[in-house]
DNA sequence: ATAAAATTAGACCTATCGGTCTAAAATAAA
DNA sequence: TTTATTTTAGACCGATAGGTCTAATTTTAT
C-alpha cells in the first residue's frame, strides 16, 4: 500500500468528527490541517477540493455505520436478541455516538437537504440501508416463528427508524439520553406484542 | 412604533429561511444583506452582531411555529379533531413547511448540539413547550372522556414528537413526504386504539 | 419648517476562507 | 546507493468573512 493511501486515510478518519460536529460549512481546511498535523500542501495532495474530502468522509462514516451496527447484532442468534442488543445500544447512542458530534444520518442529512444535492442523495441511500435492514430482520423473525406472520415489517422499519432519529436528535439538544430510553421502551414493548 | 423597529423586524424575517436553509456557519452578513436590501451600516445599526441576528430570528421562529401550530388545532372543538387537524398539517409539512428550510427544531437543534450552548437550550425549552402541548392534548381528551384513562400521555407525547421529527427528516432527505404519512397513519391508529 | 435625533450607506479594517504552486524532502525502484 | 518518483511544507493568491466608523440621509419632535 502506498505512503499516499494511509495518508488518504488519516485525513479522512480525523475529518470525520469534525464534519460531523461541527456541519459542512464550519469545518474549515485549517481545522483539517490541525486534526491531521499536515499543511495544506499535505491535504490537497490527496484531495482536488473540500468537497473531495467531505465526500470521501461521508462514504468512510457511512461504511462504518453499516460495519458497527452489523457487529451489534451479528453474536445474538435470535432476531428477538438482535432487536435487544440495538436497543441496549442506542439507550446510550446519543451521548456516546460512533462519530463525534452524533447521528452521521441526523447531521449530514440535515446540512445538505437544501445546500448539497448529491450529499443529501447519499443520506438517503443510508438511510434506505438501515431501514432495509430493519424490515429484513422482522421478515427473518416471521420466517423463523419468532414473530407473528402478519406484522408489518415496512411499517416498523418506519415507525422504529423515525423514532430513534427523533430520539436521538431530542436527547442531544436536551443533553440527556432520557427520551432515546423512553423511545426504546416503546419499541421493545411493540416487538413483544408481535413475538409468539 | 420607531422606524428601527420596523427594520429589526423586516431583518429578521428575512433571515429565518436563510438561516433555517444554510445552518448558521453558512448564513453570511452579506446574504442578509442582499435579502434585506439593506447595506452594512443598516444592517449593523439594529443588531450588533451576527449572532445577535440569529438568536433574535430564532426566537421569532418559536413564536411563529407556536402560533401557527395553535391555529391548526384552534378551530377543532374535539381533542381528536385536534389530533387529526395536526396529522392533516404535517402530512405535508416536510416539503411544505412555515419557513423554508424545513423543520427550524431539526435544523437549528442539529446546528447548536456541538457548537451554539445558548441556542442549544432555546431549541430544548421549545421541544419541551410541543411535547407538554401534545401532553395537555391527551390529558384533555382523557377528562372530556374521549380517551381511555390509562392513556399515558408523557410516553404518547414522546413517541409522537420523535415519529414527526424523525419523518421530517427523512421525508426531507427523500424529497418526498411518503414515510411522514407512513408515520401519520400509524399515530392515527394509535389514537384510534385510545379512543372510547 | 426647522432643529435634533435616529438611521443608513458604504469605504475600510483585519482575519480567514478555499485553493495554487514551487522547491524541498521523503519514499520507492534500480 | 543512486535515481526517479511521490509527497509535503509553506509562501502566496484573490475573495470573502464579520465587524467598525464616519459622513450623509432620513425620521421624528417641536
Amino acid at each position: 500500500m502506498k505512503k499516499s493511501d494511509r495518508t488518504r486515510q488519516m485525513i479522512i478518519e480525523r475529518s470525520a468528527p469534525i464534519f460531523n460536529s461541527k456541519g459542512v460549512a464550519g469545518t474549515s481546511i485549517s481545522d483539517i490541517m490541525e486534526a491531521t498535523q499536515l499543511a495544506k500542501g499535505g491535504v490537497y495532495g490527496n484531495f482536488s477540493t473540500k468537497d473531495d474530502i467531505l465526500m470521501a468522509t461521508f462514504d468512510h462514516i457511512a461504511d462504518t455505520l453499516k460495519e458497527k451496527l452489523a457487529g451489534v447484532t451479528a453474536p445474538e442468534p435470535t432476531i428477538g436478541g438482535k432487536f435487544e442488543a440495538l436497543f441496549k445500544f442506542y439507550s446510550h447512542y446519543p451521548l456516546n455516538p460512533f462519530v463525534a458530534g452524533g447521528c452521521p444520518i441526523l447531521n449530514f442529512g440535515v446540512d445538505a437537504d437544501d445546500t448539497h444535492p448529491e450529499l443529501r442523495k447519499r443520506v438517503a441511500k443510508l438511510i434506505a440501508y438501515f431501514q432495509e435492514r430493519i424490515e429484513q430482520l422482522v421478515n427473518a423473525g416471521i420466517k423463523r416463528g419468532e414473530f407473528s406472520a402478519d406484522w408489518d415489517a415496512e411499517r416498523f422499519a418506519v415507525k422504529m427508524f423515525t423514532m430513534l432519529e427523533g430520539a436521538t436528535l431530542v436527547s442531544r439538544v436536551n443533553n440527556n439520553n432520557k427520551q432515546m430510553k423512553t423511545v426504546v421502551s416503546m419499541l421493545r414493548e411493540e416487538i413483544a406484542q408481535h413475538t409468539l
